[in-house]
DNA sequence: TGACCAAATACAATCGATTGTATTCTATAG
DNA sequence: CTATAGAATACAATCGATTGTATTTGGTCA
């Protein structure tokens, strides 16, 4: 009922001293004797004090609020991402604000506004599908505002990121097709805007390149990899003269649209047409047959994002400029490949 | 770099005029000038002002923050509350910090100590397994806090909930297997002291009891719910004399772990067992085959759920007390019942 | 005893925006 | 031309904790 009004000067009426000693007593400063201490905690206890972050966040103007931009929160892999980031700042005593952009760039224009204007000490962002320039996150340097990239990064000298190998991932994934025997391999991209498509898309064609297969630009679809968008992509290849025998999908999301239409249709994989995904989503390890996927690690991270965030919060700067920590990616081969 | 250090102050030193007067343009307050408006709106843009929150929170003694407190963000229930409940909080100024408590009552506690520390506006919660006793809660409601649940509530006298309608599913999913023609139904219940699992489990029975079907106290396994406790369950209730026909589990994650160990295990489904889950994850729809479940509109819940808590707190209390909202569910049939 | 040092505590300004009250300004009526 | 209402603006306190500086206290040593 009654608003928890007790101050640090409460306290210090109680107690006949200052507030000043108060706050030093609760912050456990050297400038207090223990008595003072015990005598302040104990009142403290008493009064039901509770420290008010607002008021002293403000004096020390610091939020101790990170942001974290994702495009959706209902992604696996971005709720995981959410959950390493949770963990570590929980643990250093910062709070999380979580925003999607829901893949529209005017949305996350918006988003890094408000988190400015709420002054979050720090920013993790993974871009949108939309996101074709940098001005508002330069917006975010300019201001000072600590952020950098997890995942979905776009160049920007001087910020940091952590990846996962996309390159290698779309390589291994690409190789193990070939591997497998087929030699008619198509591939899901996304907006090339975002480095991580492009990226997958580059180890795709190396992998061609090594083992000397001709990289064909028609058997590329570029889409924003919806389960409808797989769908609609596995059809367009299917009305190609070239008949295709693998896909290397960039999410696992498509996959499964091209999955379920190439059943549909009689469609028999891995047999007809071998199937690779990417970021191991909880559903691909479900459907049958299995998908196999490149694994994204994508609590480990948050954590690490979160503690290279934490790091340059500390010291007001980033210590490494523009540095990318690439975490490994691993395939993991399910039946929608084996044969 | 530079630190965005732009105040009401330094628009006041510019114009001449006092700091006071600058909060009331940018607040469009009545009590000054169109002239004195425009000029204050121009010279804030030209030195790139932008409102300090910390500072204004701090004076309005409201932080604009509403806690979301959650079992785990990762489970694609809660996320789509969690993107119902930013959208209706974005659109209102507010934002959001969401806590997962991982089904520990420790760390729920710890979280709602932080959040009435941050001085939240108000807290929205889906308690945890393992949570049985108020205290806690009881801790935000005596803050004057205000706080609702949503799916996951327990019983405090005053305090709203937006649920399903968990009894009606349960019975729901019951009998549409009895429909199917089972007769001997088993039921993988959670924890009794949530509510859900409660009412769900009541549901079973009262839908065996209006067909005349024998309620077997045995045919109820109480766990977590995890996949592997529906595997663990399944291989109870297979050493049983019954024969089980049919299963109603209390989610879908745990329908999956039954129905997967069924299937290694040569058992038909739905032929020799029919399953129904319950919460409609994507994974349900993906799974063969296809499972068939009681949707949950978590999104709409979120929405709802966050629309009210907004009421709540511009009241500065409850105007409904202990209203329990409930939201339709609805059985979707798939392939796991049909027969 | 008095001087002096260090430890403990008190004083007071501050963070930036808000808001109740006081003051100044302007225009109009008498 | 002056009195005055009402509009526009200025003044000043405030939110609660923090922190640099000033003051007091207590103990020690000459």
């Amino acid at each position: 009922m009654e608003n928890n009004k007790v101050t640090i000067h409460d306290i210090a009426r109680a107690l006949n001293i200052d507030s000043s000693t108060v706050s030093r007593a609760l912050n456990n400063s050297p400038r207090v004797t223990q008595v003072t201490k015990f005598k302040v905690l104990n009142k403290a206890t008493e009064l039901g004090y509770q420290r008010n972050l607002m008021a002293s966040n403000f004096r020390k103007q610091k939020s101790n609020l990170i942001g974290v931009v994702v495009p959706r929160i209902s992604r696996h892999f971005f709720s995981s991402v959410i959950a390493g980031v949770e963990e570590v700042a929980f643990e250093s005593g910062y709070n999380v604000i979580i925003c999607q952009s829901l893949e529209s760039l005017d949305r996350e224009r918006n988003i890094t506004e408000t988190l400015l204007a709420n002054r979050v000490d720090g920013v993790l962002i993974s871009v949108s599908m939309e996101t074709n320039s940098n001005d508002h996150l330069l917006q975010l340097k300019k201001n000072g505002t600590q952020f950098l990239f997890f995942d979905r990064h776009r160049q920007i000298s001087g910020i940091n990121s952590v990846l996962i190998d996309d390159f290698q991932g779309g390589f291994d994934a690409t190789e193990h097709l070939i591997s497998k025997g087929c030699q008619n391999i198509a591939h899901l991209s996304g907006p090339q805007e975002l480095k991580i498509y492009e990226n997958r898309l580059n180890g795709y064609k190396s992998a061609l390149e090594k083992h000397h297969i001709k990289y064909r630009p028609e058997l590329v679809l570029y889409s924003r990899l919806m389960e409808k968008d797989g769908k609609e992509s596995i059809e367009k290849l299917r009305s190609l003269p070239i008949k295709i025998d693998g896909v290397f999908a960039a999410n696992d999301v498509s996959a499964i649209g091209a999955m379920k239409h190439l059943k549909k249709n009689g469609v028999q994989i891995p047999k007809d047409v071998a199937i690779v995904g990417f970021s191991n989503e909880p559903i691909s390890s479900i459907i049958e047959p299995s998908l196999t996927t490149i694994d994204q690690p994508g609590y480990q991270m948050g954590k690490q994002a979160t503690e290279i965030l934490l790091e340059q919060i500390m010291n007001g700067k980033s210590l490494s400029n523009g540095k990318k920590i690439i975490l490994k990616s691993s395939l993991i081969e399910r039946e929608s490949s084996r044969k």
